[in-house]
DNA sequence: ATAAGTCCCGTACTATGGTACGGTTTCAAG
DNA sequence: CTTGAAACCGTACCATAGTACGGGACTTAT
């Protein structure tokens, strides 16, 4: 197999490969002719790095998963909870904003006369609006 | 105010405070003697864009929604509920990482025979594990 | 044999929201 | 009058996960 062939079986690109490859997330293979001749165990490993993804671990995170002994339950386990803490965190965090939009939206369909709640909450110059300012600038997972 | 007053009383950094200058989210402030003069105005439009922030709208929808008519109730309102929906699907995304690495690390706890099943599922070369590689890779929200 | 398609390489750029650095000037206190 | 704090400026850097570019080499098909 060569890049592209590997490339489009893991439905990533060319380049995405050779990122992955700087990154140490891929092996560098041996070379055929120049080219890079990649083995089915390298599809398999590009496939793992893509579903640790779309479980929402990083590249950093999948390198570390792909590492572990396969019997360390241990060390699995405790990476699949720390991401489901996070995961929790993120849930709960994108929860409230919803709640406090939603809110917002409602009291402005509702019509009343004055300015627009959203804007009094979060645009123009206007009443103090008294913003509660809840700190919750933490963007992760 | 000079800008280490305004950074104090918003809570941000004065690189921070320069940061939106140059972002066009904060006006340049007239100057006096070399050093930028800041109104309570400044500071009100600095805690609606933190405000903003902190309900999930990122800084350049929170110069649109500070640039809104305060009447213009319609696009406000289209504004929040183009958020709500994008956290709705965040969150959508982020429980169905959620429950996949639950039930991972369920099965991973009930200690039967044979490799971590977390293990399977995205690290070693071991067997296939049919990766479903659901693609949910938007980071967003 | 020539053209298209891949491959190679290094580097730079994207988006997002800042943070840090290094050097100069100005202000207020001691 | 000197020292320290705080302001100024432009530029570079952080993380994250890639994408894009430009030029050269090599393979494959017609």
């Amino acid at each position: 197999m060569k890049i592209g062939d590997l490339a489009k079986a893991g439905g990533v690109s060319v380049e995405t490969i050779r990122f992955y490859q700087r990154r140490g997330l891929l092996p560098e293979p041996p070379r055929g002719a120049g080219a890079r001749r990649y083995s089915p165990a390298d599809l398999e490993r590009l496939r793992s790095i893509r579903a640790a993804q779309t479980a929402g671990f990083t590249l950093e995170e999948a390198s570390v998963l792909l590492a572990l002994d396969p019997e360390n339950r241990t060390a699995a386990r405790a990476l699949a909870e720390a991401r489901i803490a996070a995961i929790d965190e993120r849930i709960a965090t994108l929860q409230t904003m919803r709640a406090a939009l939603h809110n917002l939206a409602q009291d402005c369909a509702r019509g009343e006369p004055g300015p627009c709640p959203i804007i009094a909450a979060f645009g123009s110059p206007g009443q103090e609006s008294a913003a509660p300012a809840t700190k919750a600038r933490a963007r992760s997972v």
